[in-house]
DNA sequence: CGCGTTTGACCTGCGC
DNA sequence: GCGCAGGTCAAACGCG
């Protein structure tokens, strides 16, 4: 009996045995039989992104057609209207050209990309031509920099002077004189009938100052040129020193900067830059000493006007949606409006200077915050460079790209190149590149919402390029996938 | 050893 | 004229 029992008892325990086995082997079916439905489902998942995609891909395409369109139609506009003014031109300006030539070949040209966009191919064989005089009549490297000085004057100035859109037309009449043309060489050579007027403007120009403010992690900001450190100072109110450098491509360059961390945010990055290189520069130092140069000119030419008053201007971008809008303000207070008031910079009057901020997130609301507020002495002018292709845009810009970009440090600072190839739109800002091969585009979004006046998109993670097309229209778009 | 940086002294301009 | 602050000089120092 008792064995009996044992048996049932063992038979039990194996039944149960076998039981939990079965049960086991269900278990891990079930978990496979999952495993393949949540395969099913990733696979249903990609596929329907795919799809997604590519209809993104082909509503994109769609509006690239339609903008390249709109491109086209605009620009067959634009070439009736200037065949037009050339056959204008052409009849009662034949003297004055001739004039011209012998002026340019004496003029330091300094352009900041302005070699792409052109309207068409007659220009940009003019264009090239006019280099080429310059290169070979001064034996000169190819690097043409031109400075023009021209402003688009809204308000009350704007109606004292002829309007002049800021389109493409406008660069066509580069040549022309206008009063609202200053360059800045031409005014110097007629100040040389006037020696005291000449010494006067040098003196001016030589004051100028260009502060950059930038957030920028290392010591110094890489602006392609060679610097070396001459002095550091504690200044009052800011606990971080102050450095001061002179350009040392040269050994009689004028230019110098001074370095200084904003006392209200220690990663905002203050450059003032002071004077004019007098020497070919590398290529990736023309963006910054472009700006400063144009920044020191629209004060010179501000200055020139009866309304300017000694002080501060500051140069902001904003997007607008037919583009970029440049405010330029002025004050005779800059201290108390752009810097706290024990401010790290000095803004003397005897300084004046241009202060190209590009820290603000909307520069636009940023400079009205300032303009709004009634104030004695202080005017604002809106520069209105809707076209990419001005001098002035694309300095800025490619400051703000130097100063966004700036690996600065030591070797930066010793002008070693930051390794980036600028291109705004068809021209191209090209910086030597050395740890870093990748390129970056600045992107003009025709977006009213966008929040930073300009994007800077890495070039593997484009939304938009905008690489220059056979048309150089600069709203070229790439797939977007 | 050469070159760049640091740092205290000195110069200069401006406001009171 | 004096004091203050910004700017520059130049000797000392450090690094490669």
């Amino acid at each position: 009996m008792e064995n009996m029992k044992e048996m049932s008892l063992f038979r039990k325990i194996f039944e149960q045995e076998e039981t939990k086995k079965l049960i086991g082997e269900e278990e891990e079916e079930d978990v496979h039989v999952q495993a393949e439905f949540q395969k099913e489902d990733q696979l249903n998942s990609t596929k329907a992104k795919v799809v997604e995609i590519r209809e993104e891909n082909e509503r994109l395409k769609l509006v690239l057609a339609r903008m390249v369109k709109d491109y086209e139609s605009l620009h067959t506009d634009f070439l009736n209207i200037l065949q037009q003014e050339e056959a204008k031109k052409s009849k009662d300006t034949s003297a004055i050209t001739h004039q011209e030539n012998e002026e340019e070949s004496e003029l330091v040209s300094l352009s900041l990309g302005r070699s792409a966009n052109y309207s068409n191919e007659a220009n940009k064989k003019k264009y090239e031509k006019k280099n080429s005089n310059l290169s070979t009549s001064h034996g000169k490297e190819g690097l043409a920099l031109r400075l023009d000085c021209r402003f688009e004057l809204n308000s009350t100035e704007s109606e004292k002077t002829p309007s002049s859109e800021n389109t493409f037309e406008e660069e066509v009449k580069e040549d022309e004189p206008t009063d609202q043309i200053c360059p800045p060489s031409k005014i110097l050579k007629t100040m040389k009938s006037d020696q005291d007027e000449e010494v006067l403007q040098q003196a001016q120009l030589k004051k100028a100052r260009v502060s950059v403010r930038a957030r920028c992690a290392t010591p110094t900001m890489n602006d392609g040129c060679q610097w070396r450190k001459y002095g550091q100072k504690i200044a009052k109110g800011n606990p971080c020193p102050r450095a001061y450098y002179r350009c040392t491509v040269s050994s009689n360059c004028p230019v110098k900067k001074q370095v200084q961390r904003w006392a209200e945010d220690m990663s905002i990055l203050i450059t003032t830059y002071e004077g004019s290189h007098n020497h070919p520069l590398p290529i990736s130092a023309t963006a910054m000493a472009s700006t400063t140069s144009a920044a020191a000119s629209m004060l010179q030419c501000r200055s020139s006007t009866s309304e300017s008053v000694p002080g501060t201007s500051v140069l902001s971008a904003a997007n607008t949606a037919n583009g970029l809008n440049f405010t330029f303000s002025e004050t005779t207070r800059p201290h108390q409006l752009y810097f706290p008031i024990n401010s790290s910079i000095s803004n003397s009057n005897s300084h004046p200077t241009v202060v190209l901020d590009l820290t603000a997130p909307n520069t636009s609301s940023y400079f009205n915050r300032f303009s709004s507020a009634p104030r004695n002495n202080s005017s604002s002018t809106c520069l209105n460079f809707s076209s990419p292709s001005n001098p002035k845009f694309q300095s800025a810009l490619a400051a703000a790209i130097s100063s966004c970009i700036g690996n600065g440090g030591s070797k930066a600072q010793q002008g070693e190149s930051s390794g980036l190839d600028m291109k705004w739109g068809n021209s191209n800002f090209p910086i030597k590149t050395a740890a870093d091969s990748s390129s970056i585009f600045l992107n003009k979004v025709p977006s009213p919402t966008l929040q930073q006046p300009v994007s800077i998109f890495p070039l593997n993670s484009l939304p938009f390029s905008t690489q220059k097309s056979a048309l150089g229209s600069p709203y070229d778009v790439k797939d977007h996938v």
